[in-house]
DNA sequence: CTAATAGATGAACATATATTCAAGTATTCA
DNA sequence: TGAATACTTGAATATATGTTCATCTATTAG
């Protein structure tokens, strides 16, 4: 990475590298920085993707876009213990993407965000088509 | 988990528990199984979504949306070696989200899968409504 | 009251993931 | 040829993540 190239090479030819030094296309790096997502921006969208990335989660969110449901009937239907289904729905509570409500000794969860649905739909489609 | 109760319950009541033995909705469990996305599915859902779910692979997606670069330019850019830059490009190319052209001692990326990039348009969406 | 059930939670553990480091290939230049 | 550059890759390391286990609260039954 020679600052000194970059700059002579600029000189010599305006964004257009000669053969001899072909990488280190400084105008490519100003655009891309330039171009580049927020910091937060990118964050919460790695965030929201990652939620998602998670097969157990996936089933879950899918399961409760239906209906809502207790943990026991889910950890039943996902085949996992109530302990697990429970530390992943704080995940997808902590990002809001689920409400529960109490009745009694159980908690009945479902679906609070209508955007996560519409994006796991686009990512339905999306396995579909490849 | 008792069966006998479930049966039990199932048979008083057709699905509509009583209080005394409120969870171990049969019912709700069979419509849950029969609604379950088929594991296939769910883990290649995941998979994608997984792939999105990192802050620097949305930074090198969001790049490659806009033009195509070599990896000293998006390691640069991104502020990362091009050793993990390489790494990276190497996972987004085993799902066939990236493509490259070699020239000279260069390898150009760019985007080459316009589902992911839909997929990616609708997370952006989804961080600005909340 | 005690026992049982539903669920939540912290700690421990196992696994997955991302980066670094060192070594490798391919290409260009002198 | 040998040096330099661009990139790749395998191994090692550090961190993140998911599950299990033990324990906890809240609620209901007896």
């Amino acid at each position: 990475m020679s600052t000194i190239k970059e700059q002579e090479n600029l000189r010599s030819s305006e964004g257009q590298l000669t053969y001899k030094n072909p990488c280190c296309h400084q105008q490519a790096i100003k655009e891309g920085r330039s171009r580049m997502l927020p910091p937060e921006h990118a964050l919460r969208l790695a965030e929201t993707f990652k939620i998602l990335g998670d097969i157990n989660r996936i089933h879950l969110i899918n399961i409760l876009t239906e209906r809502e449901m207790c943990v026991h009937e889910l950890s039943t239907v996902l085949g996992m213990t109530s302990s697990a289904v429970s530390h992943q729905l704080r995940l997808l509570r902590n990002l809001r993407l689920v409400k529960h409500r109490k009745e009694g000794k159980m908690v009945y969860y479902s679906l609070d965000d209508s955007h996560i649905f519409s994006l796991f739909k686009e990512g339905l489609e999306h396995i579909k088509h490849t």
